[in-house]
DNA sequence: TAACTTTGTGTCAAATCAACGCAAAGAAGC
DNA sequence: GCTTCTTTGCGTTGATTTGACACAAAGTTA
């Protein structure tokens, strides 16, 4: 085995794909270079990983300071470890995703730097470094995720309705899945539970509130969505 | 952002959960350490990253060198950021996982040295750093995996038959299938192929060859085995 | 040749799924 | 008020898939 102290190692980079959803809209937080490399192009957040943290550490620091987001879903995606992808030498990314609630997102969107916005991912820049291939790895495995594990809920707030979780899973997807067969599903799978209360408001029929079920039994499963 | 340039980064391991099938045994290598720590515990094999060097070829570098291996299917499972987890230092490790063909299990079983050894996987030692939780994750995502990905064929031979394929899933899953359910089902997935031949030999009826279907359909599924 | 083991193929009732109907609740227009 | 329209909750039905078996063909053993 090589000698254990080398001053040769490679840096070790935290890449974040933050995923938001608002308004029927599966969005990406990207941010804008004001430093070379790439300076001037949309890339993701991220950071140098620090002697003293653990990865989810680096995460948290990212979106607090750099985006005043406290409180998200985080899950480790990927190492990515293309000699050439950082121009500065060789840097290790290990990406993550973000889930963020509309909460963060609403305060997010409405104070940040014009260098930090959101993008719908359906019409997104080109990115620098390898993060397009990161964000397609995010998306994918989100898009797999989502149909085994309750995972949505993280971009929902609290309280929810079923249209509204139902257009969520439609957008994430990116395609259209019968009303009545989903209700019927994520309801067989308990993922959520009927409150009782209703959702007063604008709307025709008041649509039942729901909410995430915390305790989901042990053998949850595939929802296979049509 | 911090500046680039840092002799503070942390240590780079490659861990590798290196699985091997016979005799209807799934089995893992693992290595005795000569040296602190955890000198003469088993743990599993690895490297430090090199500086001009990808995971993988990392991982092929352990395989060659220490375990004389060639051509093994490789994939990247999870990194592991416990600052402890090292008692020298700090040390991320990217954990993959190998499937090994049963020519290469001969020749390494049959040539290793005593520090070097074949654990059926329900019978294995404690085990140093954090391997224990490395190889559960592995354990995890090959059963996991399995179920919608034609992966398995990496621990068999290039021909192999019906019963041979149902009793490495057995194995692998360490249940009970119905033998004519997981016929059916492998065979509408278009796993694989029936290459026309007979295994000939001791047993009673000779049981048809197949192999592995290189070029399987897009539309690849959930094998959902009983 | 008979008994037994192993492998390939088929059957069938039960469970699941996709497609769709319909009525209740509320909003909008008259 | 009354009618019409939209949205939401709840069912139904026919087709497909699944799990549990039966059975026959191929080979071995005695």
């Amino acid at each position: 085995m090589k000698p254990f102290h080398s001053y040769q190692n490679p840096s070790l980079a935290i890449d974040l794909v933050v995923f938001g959803y608002q308004q029927r809209t599966l969005s990406v937080l990207l941010l804008n270079r004001n430093e070379m490399p790439f300076k001037d192009t949309w890339t993701l957040p991220g950071a140098f990983l620090q002697m003293d943290e653990r990865f989810k550490d680096t995460c948290s620091r990212v979106l607090k300071t750099k985006l005043g987001m406290d409180n998200v879903y985080l899950e480790q995606l990927y190492s990515f470890d293309e000699p050439e992808r950082d121009p500065r030498g060789r840097v290790i990314a290990i990406a993550h995703y973000a889930l963020i609630n509309p909460k963060n997102f609403a305060i997010t969107a409405g104070s940040m730097a014009n260098d930090v916005q959101w993008f719908d991912i359906h019409q997104m820049p080109e990115l620098g470094f390898d993060h397009q291939e990161i964000f397609t790895q995010a998306l994918q495995r989100l898009r797999s995720k989502i149909l085994y594990f309750p995972v949505g809920f993280e971009l929902l707030d609290d309280l929810f309705t079923m249209p509204e979780l139902h257009e969520l899973y439609e957008c994430i997807l990116d395609t259209t899945i019968d009303r009545r067969n989903f209700r019927r599903k994520i309801l067989d799978a308990q993922y959520i539970i009927n409150t009782g209360k209703k959702r007063e408001g604008l709307q025709n029929r008041h649509p039942d509130l729901y909410k995430f079920n915390k305790k989901l039994p042990k053998n949850a499963f595939q929802l296979n969505i049509n």
